[in-house]
Formats: structure tokens, sequence, C-alpha cells
DNA sequence: GATGAATGAGATTTCATTCAT
DNA sequence: AATGAATGAAATCTCATTCAT
């Protein structure tokens, strides 16, 4: 028998969303849209808000009305699709917990790389933000990068201790590892925006080969 | 009777730079000096032509005698110490020439650390500068960062052609291998960078360890 | 049958306002009152058309469709507070009309005091106005607060002029007397509103006492 | 015999005022006087920068050069004339010290007016600042007017203390006499300002009249 | 050749007012 | 009639570059 009792009158509340609120985050979604390709395209620092208002189609006082300023429109930004990257490890890293470590790490790299292809605007912003100083223009969100890079970052060192204390990996520079490993796939990231090869999911996969098994012979 | 006389002699040799030159040329290093400091501090964009007059002892007005402007200072930054770069590599990789894979590559990266180490602001600059949107407010040094990248790139990409060739390293995506050892590379130096762990040669060596032969046990 | 019966008995005197006025009335009272708080809080230059529509508890768009713009809302509420006092002092003067010059300028400060303390926030918006260009602001508005200090420096003119011709002032720059006690009255009144010292009538007596007899013992 | 000895070479070291210096503080002041008309003319909340800027004949950037923003203008404005306020009423006092009570508020009153008929352009900002609401616009200079008023007041609140001591004020709501004889000062600027009489100095000494020995016959 | 004040285009942000729903 | 999001003109401030001294 169905919940939904023919008798029972009260409507099924779930999501109602009021048509207002529904505009809203509509035009507040546009918005953070033209300025994450506005921010990929145009570099941090030549990123203007009256080009970002132009893409999305709206007058400069508009955004305004949905962020604060340009450092609150950046961090909204950066927070949600850091959110999203971060969870996304924690499921990869879960989903692979107890496999083989060429699993876990493939796991890893994977889950980095899907989301890689799906933002590649977010991803230019992220990387820029990495080494630019944002600090002056972006006070808010000079801090989010490097805060999300920390935690993808604990995530992988405690993959790569728990696998050195399974001797699976070699111990010497432990330390070294998620720096390693991370560097190479950045510059598979920087690779690909950089329009010389399209990212391919086996490159994911050799990365991880000689990560784990060296590229000589 | 003049001094030049008909007949002869203009000293080969030293190039008797005159007086006059020998103070220009200590002013505008000066300026170059402060400029590599402050681009390297406080980031490309944040740097102000005049922060860079103040720290090197002039007036802006003298800059300007030097510089055509803020984007020429930055060029001339960029172009001389590439060259320098690019010539430490050629060193390294000929005088390894002919010698084991992995010493070709010890001396690569060396070269690369070694060079780091004598110029961290430059360093700074140049990997800020690969992501950056420099276009807008440095036209012309904008593309002087990949120049010398795709110079270096080169060099990396023939030797391992080489030893792709000489069956030393695995065939497979041999094509990126250039792009994990720089990213490798690069990773180390922003760690280091961003004060995490200075380096030493031994994280060098570690990673070209890991880079032919895996960290896996 | 009809309610409105063809014979008689529209009420004659009660103006029956129709229900739909009386609320048109309610509305725009309650943001005149919002507006009256927020133009003395934030003064005239800070008291923007959303905090005023705000703490009405209505949107801004209604507001507008009750005054045409921040101006005529001004403006509504200077003339109606000002035509009150002007009435207090007309009624004040009027009652203390043949008494002692005393009694009369007792009246006369009472009846200030009086509407001062029942509306603080419209005094310190009256004030304020008194020196501020408005002009820019408030191009209608700008002109009444003066046009009810006219009003009321008038009536106290025509008070002293009698007193003059009575004998009972003395004749030497006899014009200046309305400046003199409008400036004692007013710089109370600021006294009270910067929280110096709350207004008493005992300082209103005072003030009178001052005037006609000096502080000198 | 001249203190210039011809003989004597050590040039009269005195105010040799580097050239550049001497244009420098020609043109702060020209801006700071600009400014001065403008915030009189145009009221402190409509007078813009720009407007400042080209009344002075330079560029906006210029002032900025000269003054860090809007406030510290208006700060460094009122902060001049105050200081030189108070030190002409200092040595008002100082010099009628000991004399007669009438004497002595002729001196404040005159010192004042006197530096009012000089400055009629910063009295108006005064007498604007006092009752608009600054913090928002003018964050710094917005306690400025009230720290000279207090001052000022100071001085007076102690004139007159000492009077009452000497039986020479009535004591009854001797906290008031500040408020009233400023109150009428501050009306007769007022009255001038708005054009309805010029001050003349026959005014002030009639309004120490009417305040010692009231305006009834 | 050195100096540093002057310049002004250009970027961000605010807020009174309008108007479609 | 009520709503509140959209609008964009206008204001402040920055800073690379110029140029008279």
């Amino acid at each position: 028998m169905s919940r939904r009792s023919p008798v029972a009158s009260v409507p099924p509340v779930a999501p109602v969303v009021p048509l207002r609120e529904r505009f809203r985050r509509e035009v507040a979604s546009a918005i953070a849209g033209s300025a994450e390709e506005v921010f990929a395209e145009q570099g941090l620092h030549s990123a203007h808000v009256g080009d970002i208002a132009r893409r999305a189609g709206v007058a400069v006082g508009t955004l305004y009305n949905y962020y604060e300023d340009r450092d609150a429109l950046l961090a909204a930004l950066l927070r949600e699709r850091g959110e999203e990257l971060v969870a996304r490890f924690e499921q990869a890293i879960a989903s692979a917990a107890g496999k083989a470590l060429k699993k876990q790490l493939g796991a890893f790299v994977d889950a980095y790389f899907d989301f890689f292809v799906a933002h590649r605007p977010y991803f230019k912003i992220l990387l820029e933000g990495e080494l630019t100083q944002l600090q002056d223009s972006y006070p808010r969100s000079a801090a989010i990068p490097s805060h999300y890079h920390q935690l993808i970052f604990r995530q992988l060192e405690g993959l790569f201790q728990r696998a050195v204390e399974a001797r699976q990996l070699r111990v010497a520079h432990a330390d070294l590892y998620p720096w390693l490993l991370l560097g190479m796939m950045r510059s598979l990231a920087v690779c690909d925006l950089r329009k010389h090869k399209t990212y391919e999911p086996s490159s994911g996969a050799q990365l991880v080969n000689v990560f784990l098994g060296g590229a000589a012979v």
C-alpha cells in the first residue's frame, strides 16, 4: 500500500521551494557560473566585476545583491567546489579502503581527474590561487585554496603512512610522497589546461605506475 | 696625435667598458635586483613600480630611464635568469652525456635545484607566471616563462627519448615522462617556497629514485 | 433593499473615512514614523530608504506607493510636524497675550520644549536640517525647515516688538532678541540631544530669567 | 650695527626651505583652501573630491598625493583651524584674566567672532559638523569638532565657575551658563551665515549685555 | 641623468528608484 | 496594493607613466 494514503490530506510537503526563491538561486548560480569562467579565462587579477556581470547578463548592481563583494564571490566559488572535491576524495579513499595500494592510489587519482575534467575552470582558478598573492585583492578567499589543499594533503599523508607501516612503500623520505604524487597530478592537469594534451584516464594510470613502480624498465 | 691610430691596435680583447657605462649597468642591475625581490614578495600583480624604485633607492623616474615600462623590467629579469638557467641545464646534460640514465637525471635535477637555491625569488616569479594570466598587465613578459619552459622541456624530451630508444625506460606513455618529472620537481620547489621543508639534495636524489624505480618496496 | 436608503441620513458630521482609506493612512503613518526615527538616528544623509522600509515592516516598493520619493517622504514629515509646532506656538502666544512679558516668553519656551520632549527625533532632523546643505539630496524638503523657522521667528519678532514698544525691553539692538532667545533654546535642546543633560522645565524658566534679567548677581 | 656682519660668512641658516618643499606646501595649502570652500558651499555630504580638486586646479590623483583620503583632508582642515581657534581663546581669556567679568566675556566673544569673520567657511563646516552624523563618511573627522567644542566649553566653564564663586553670577542653574552663552553666539553666527545680517562687533557687545544684565528694561 | 609631483583612466562599490510578478 | 530583485549613474580611490625642473 502506498504511503500516500488517498485519504490523508497533508500534501507531501517536500521541496516546495517558493517561486521567488527558485529564481534567486537561478540567478545566483548564473552569476557564480560566469564568475568561474571569467576568473579562469582572465586570471584572478584581470577578472573584473563588470565582465562577470555582463557575461551573466545582469547589471553590476544585481551581482552585488547576491554577493557582498568580489572577494565574497570568489570565496563562495572556491568553497562550494572545494567541499565537493574533498567529498569526492573522501568517498574515493573510503571505497578503496582495504584494497591494494595501487587500487587506493588509482581511486584517489581518478577522483581528482574526474573532477578536473568536469570542472576545468575551477582548477585553473585553484592552481593559479596556489601561488599568486591574493591577500590584497581577495583577503577572505586567499586562505581557501590552501585550506582544501591541506585537507587533501592530509588524506594522502594518512594513506601513505599506512602503506609505509604495512611495508608497501619504502620508508626513506616517505614525507615526500604526497608532494611527489600531487606534483605529478598537478603537472598533468596543467598539461591539459595548456592545451598540450587532453587528459585521458590512461595517463592517470600511468602516473600511478610510475609512482609505484618507476619508469625504468 | 690622435689616440685612434690608423694603423692598428684597438686592443682586441678587454672590452674596455667606459666608466659612464659601468655606472649605468650598476644602477640597472640594482633596479633589477629590487624588482626581483619585490615581484617575488608581493606577487606579480601587487608589485608596484614605486615599491621597486624605493627599494632600489632611486626615484621612479630613474627606473623609467632604465626600463621602458614595468613590463620591460619584468621581461629583462625573466630573460636574464632564463638564459642562465637554460645554460646550466645544457651544461649539466652535456657533462652527463653518455653516463647512466640515473646520472643524467641526477645532473638535471641538481642543476635545477642548485639554481633554485641560489635564486628563490626568481623561481617564485617563474612559478607564479606559469599559470597566471599575464597578457593584460605584462604583454611582453607573458610569453617568456613558457619560452624557457619549452627549452627545458625539449632538453628533457630528448633525454627521455634517447633513454626509451636505449630500452632504459618503458615506452608506454613515454610522452608523459617530462611532465611527471618536472611536476615532481616543481612540487619540491613549491614545498620549499611555502616554507614547509627547506630543499636538501637528498630530496632530489629521492625524486630520481622514485621516478626511475618507484616508491613501492 | 439597499442599505443606502434614498431618504436620508448620511450622517452629516463624521467624515466617514472608508475602510480602505483608513488602512492607507495607517500604513502611510507607520512609514512616516519609521522615517522619523531613521532620519534622526542615522542622520539625513545616511538614512537609507531600505532602512526605513525595513523598520516599517514593508517592502521598499510599498514605500514608493505612498511617497513619491525620499525627498517627498522627508518633506511630508517636516511639514506635518511643522504645522503642529507652529500651531502650538500660536496657541501659546494667544493664551498668554496681554499677560506679563515673562509669562509670554515662558509660554513660548514651554511650548517649544513640550514639543521637543514629545518629538525628539523630529527636532534632531530639524536642527540638522537648519545648517546642512539639503538642496542636492532633498530639493523639496530643503526649504521647509527654514519656512517654519521663519514663521516662528516672526511670531517672536512680533512679541518682542510689542514689548519694546511697551518699554519693557531695551530698544538697542532689539532686532537681535529673537536670535538670542532662539539660540539659547536651540542650545538647550542640543544639550539634551547630545545626552548631556535631559531637559527639565526649570531650565526653560532659567533661560527666560537670564534673557530678561541677566545672569549677573 | 647690523647683526649681519658683512664679514661673517655662515649664511643666517634660518628658514632655508628647499624649493621643492615650498612648492609642496603651496599645493597642499591650495587644496586645503579649495576643500574648505567646497565643504562649506556644498555641505559636507555633497562636497565631492572631484569638485575640490577641480577648484584647486589639480587632478584628483594629485589631491590623493597630499591627503590620504577625503576624510583625512577634512580632518586636517578641522584640526588646523581648531588649534588656531583654541589658541585664540586661551589668549583672550589669559589677557582678560583678573579683569571685570564683562571684560572677560567680551574678550571671549570677540575672539570667537574675530575668528568667525576671518573664517566663515570653516565655521559653516564646524556648525554643520556639530549635528550631522559624520561617522559613516568621515570616521576620523567625526570626533574633531566635538573635541574642540569641548576644549572651548571647558574654558568657559572655568570662567563661569570662578565668577560664581566670586558671587558675580547667580548660582542657580549655573551649569547652563556655557550652553546659553554659546547658544547665543552660535545663533549670531548662523544669522550672519544665512545672510540675514552681517556680524558687527556691537552685536557681540549686546550679546554680553543681555547675558549679564538681561534684555529687560 | 635624477627627481618625484602631476596626471587621469579605470576599477570597485552604493543605493535611490523602477517595475514585472 | 505589495513585493523585492534589477538597474546603472555616480562617487571614491589607485597607480603606471610622464615630464618640468
